[in-house]
DNA sequence: TCAAAGTTTCACACATTTCTGAAAGTACGG
DNA sequence: CCGTACTTTCAGAAATGTGTGAAACTTTGA
């Protein structure tokens, strides 16, 4: 197991090398809500650490010209690529954001974009149409009238009220979900990292 | 916008919002690396609080028999759901894990163990391949021999600095995200919440 | 030991997502 | 302006993921 401090390394064992680390992030993409594809693009463009040019990056993962333009959009769109003019070449080059801890907040911010907010905003309009103020003292069952079977039309008041308390507690499971992300995203520096300090203190 | 604190509900009126509530939540599962039907499945448990059998389940889904097995039998799986045996019946009867914050341990613990752990053990691997010690002082480029283009064969330093730095930076990374989720997942109570008034104290 | 009740499996059908390639679009230099 | 170099779009093809339903299997009570 003991490490020799390799001195040189083929190029071709180097892109094999590559290979597999484009490989193994490409299979995480769709579990990270990104196309296997946009994964690879990225995985490239981020280890390699040299901008490339879409015909680059097509050639290099056999994907076709649209796939790639559409990846290539996308990563942009995220954030997580930018597009590089070179003096004098008309091509556009594409570079990888290397620095890791702006990643992880631009995928953050995303996600918290697409998939948090919405969903908070239909449990917050599920929870208003049993009406009563959101997320306050989550009043206790105080079972009172029961069945109240009067002409099977009504719901009974404990039925409702556990509606309600798992809907509370969800919102609130979310909402310091939301509030949490929104703190690491809005962080200046490496908001993960401060947090993961801070919480080392605690037991 | 006041609320009337709405005394009774219809049978009806209640059904339809907790299809809403199911069918948002449904959206979220794929996002969330689980099925459409899975997601609706758990929701629906969730939010009625009462356990059910797979006959209620396909019933009030509108799923074939087989999906519904399937379904309950990951949700089983992923701890989010528990069977219960009800004395004298012979059906199997499901119920949701109703705490919240355990649910949240749980799902976190399964995405640990699915994405994180393996994409760990690939980065080490691939890591390894250009060899030198583990995430330790990321050395400073120290630029010395530059092209070395002896055979066509050799990668510059330089070119094989640049891989590890970036390797090593992300590992760093996603070392952090594992122990910081691990640390939730141990938690004995509510990890996040914990969490989150301690991070509210940060600036 | 059997029949009834319940559950799981699995080959196939269906749906959704992703990818391709060619055509349309855009922008730049001359 | 026009031609060339490059990029984007998009309809259909391919791949992948999900759902169905009936048959196989398991369990239970008599």
């Amino acid at each position: 197991m003991a490490r020799t401090p390799q001195a040189t390394i083929d190029r071709d064992e180097l892109e094999v090398i590559r290979e597999q680390f484009i490989a193994a992030w490409g299979q995480m993409g769709p579990a990270w809500g990104v196309s296997r594809t946009m994964a690879e693009v990225f995985a490239l463009l981020f280890i390699t650490s040299v901008p490339m040019n879409a015909d680059e990056v097509m050639g290099r993962l056999r994907i076709s010209r649209g796939n790639a333009s559409m990846s290539l959009r996308s990563l942009v769109e995220w954030g997580l690529v930018t597009r590089v003019h070179r003096r004098g070449e008309r091509k556009e080059y594409f570079q990888a954001e290397s620095d890791v801890w702006a990643l992880s907040r631009k995928v953050m911010r995303e996600r918290l974009r697409r998939e948090i907010h919405p969903l908070l905003a239909t449990l917050h309009e599920v929870r208003d149409r049993t009406s009563r103020p959101i997320g306050l003292t989550r009043s206790k069952p105080e079972r009172t009238t029961e069945p109240a079977s009067s002409a099977a039309q009504h719901v009974s008041k404990a039925e409702l009220d556990t509606h309600n308390q798992q809907l509370d507690a969800l919102l609130e499971l979310v909402q310091t979900v939301d509030r949490l992300a929104e703190r690491f995203v809005g962080a200046e520096g490496k908001g993960l990292r401060v947090a993961a300090t801070l919480l080392s203190k605690m037991v």
